[in-house]
Order: C-alpha cells, then structure tokens, then sequence
DNA sequence: ATCCGTTATTGACATAGATCAATTCTAGAC
DNA sequence: GTCTAGAATTGATCTATGTCAATAACGGAT
C-alpha cells in the first residue's frame, strides 16, 4: 500500500473468534488482511449461517450492502484466525476519487475483481452440483481448504456439513 | 452522462433478438440502456442458459470477467426487446481515473451497487427456497417480471420453468 | 383470422441434497 | 497424558426440485 494511503488506516490484532463486524451494524469499515484469516458470513432465519467469503493474507473484506440502498450491515465479520488487519474507514472506499492515482487505480481493479469473483460464484452455484462446487472451490482457494472447518466451507458452498462430507469421500474413491 | 463521457460512447439500435457479445469473445464492451431491455447469460457444459441478469432502461450491463485474470467472456449479451444503447469500450471502465470527477464518482458508486448487488444475490442463491427468491425477485425487479419469458426468469432463479410455474401457483392461491 | 412454433402448465416419477440420529474422531483445556 | 465439546462421518429416511412427457395457451408471421 502506498504511502497516503497508509496515513489513513489503523493497524489491529485480533484474536481467533473475536467478531469485528455485527449484522445490523450501521459504522461499517473494510478490513485488510496482513496476516491471519477472515470471513463475512450471513445468518438466516432459520439461524444458519451461509458463508460469504474468506479472506485470508493480502485480501481485503468489508460488507458493501450499507453503500447501497441498504441502511445496515447483512454480514458479520469474524477472525478465523489470530489476525493482523488494517482497518479502513468506510470513508476511504466511498471517496477513493480523494486517492492518489496509483491507489485510486489499485482499488478499482479490486471493484472489478471482487465483481469478476461474484460473477463467478453466483453462476457455479446456478449452474454446478455440490460437488462441482467444492472441486471448483478447491481449485480457486487451495490453501484455505486445510485451514478452515469443513462446515464453514459446507455454508460457502450452499451445502450441508453432512452432504460435503459425502462429496468429499465420493471424490477420494469414487 | 456528463458531456466529457458522451465524447467516448457509440450510441446503437439493436432489434429483439440481436447479439451484442458473445460468450468466448476477447473483445469487450460494455452497454447502456438507454430504452429497451438487455440481458446476459451463462451457457453450461449442457447447453442449459442461465441468466445471469435482466438490464432495462438505465442500467449498465458487461461481462467483468475478462476484465479480471479469465481471458474471455463467459456471458452471452443480447437484447430481449428492440432497444437504444450506448456502447462504452473497455478503455473507458478500465481508465475510470481519467474521467472528470464527478463521472468517476458515479461509476464507482455504479461499481459498489454491482458488488451490493451481487452479494444479495449470492446470499438468496444460498438461503432462500426457489419460492422465496422468485417473491424477492418480483419485490426487487417488479417491472421487468411482465416483459420477459418466465423461462428466463426461471434460468435467473436457478430453477426449471416447471417449477416456476408451481411456485407461482402455490403463491397465486396458497 | 389462422397457422405454427415457442412458451407455460400440469402430472407422474426420479434424484440430489436435507434432515435426524447415532457413532467416531479430533483438538484444545486441564 | 486424559477429558470433553465440538467436528466429521455414516446410515436411514424425507422433501424440494428436477426430469420426462403430454397438453394447453400464446404470439408472431402470413
């Protein structure tokens, strides 16, 4: 990160399970990961929670729905690991007109990637089975695999922790 | 459209049925709805189609993924009614720096409604029954339901027609 | 207005994945 | 090391949605 950039954000431990965003929050910020691991993720109705994303080193991570026409934060935000973060004001995303140009081009290739990423995501989970999901999800996040709890990666996929499991073995000897 | 923007853009009439991209194309544009409907979609390994989004008047439609590390689109554009559009080229969503300031400003707005967007979406492809994302859907695109074949909105939802069809009846008189 | 091809509906049946329940496994606390 | 709570696996069902097939309803072209 440049410079001028670096004079606005604030750096952060956070401990593994320490929540950093709450559904329904209304202050949001987004969060970079030096090291550790992050993750968003949506609780239903029902109570269950659906995976929004990880964020593991060099991944940034914020809620973007309170920038739209929705007043209050739809994820929670947690460490999933002991983390290293920076924090960054909402106020540096909405107004990245303000960055230097080098900053301000970064940033909105990363708008695009995150929107190439969804993209993506909301066609595998049109288009795949489960277990054409997590195969693909193995390819795109190879090494988040090992370091998550398989239910958590159940709820990215859009699947139960029981039928990940099947799809896991079905794959090993199939 | 500031007037400095309008100096970059094509302006084009293309017929119901017409395709503006398609999928496997390593040019890219984007397009602005200025009167008719667009829509974009994803073609399986089964040859099913599967909307990917409905653009009316106002909206800007693109495929993002060349944009990221994937080369080449993987959405088909056409247009579902005869329509007026703008056609803005790659350079421009690329170098949004060099558009005057307040131009910039909307576009990156455009770009966080797209990603808000987008995580809704992936959230109800998640955690809503086929029922419930087809009330959401008619709540959130209450205009576009009456214009286009159910079919498509099925291919949207991630469901067949056939259940379309029941969920609708279900609803019609439950 | 009438045709014809596409779209929508409806029914019967199949299946992927969910749910519920019972073990087994594992990693952290002591 | 041993305990213990949560995580993962496995088995037995259940259910939402898909598939296949047949009919009905449109809507554009003539």
């Amino acid at each position: 990160m440049s410079n001028t950039f670096a004079e606005t954000y604030s750096e952060k431990q956070v401990a593994k399970g320490e929540i950093l965003q709450h559904s329904g929050d209304t202050q949001i910020q987004a969060f970079f990961v030096k090291s550790g691991l992050l993750r968003s993720y949506y609780l239903d109705n029902k109570g269950k929670e659906h995976t929004f994303m990880f964020a593991p080193e060099n991944w940034f991570i914020m809620d973007f729905s309170p920038l739209t026409n929705i007043p209050c934060a739809q994820l929670t935000i947690d460490a999933l690991e002991n983390s290293e973060i920076y924090v960054i004001p909402k106020s540096l995303v909405i107004n990245i007109h303000k960055l230097p140009e080098e900053e301000l081009k970064n940033q909105i290739q990363r708008f695009i990637n995150r929107i190439g990423t969804l993209q993506t995501r909301v066609v595998m989970l049109m288009s795949a089975t489960a277990e054409e999901r997590y195969v693909d999800f193995l390819k795109t996040y190879p090494n988040i695999a090992q370091r998550v709890p398989q239910k958590m990666i159940a709820a990215y996929l859009g699947i139960t922790p029981e039928s990940l499991s099947r799809a896991r073995k079905k794959i090993s000897r199939p």
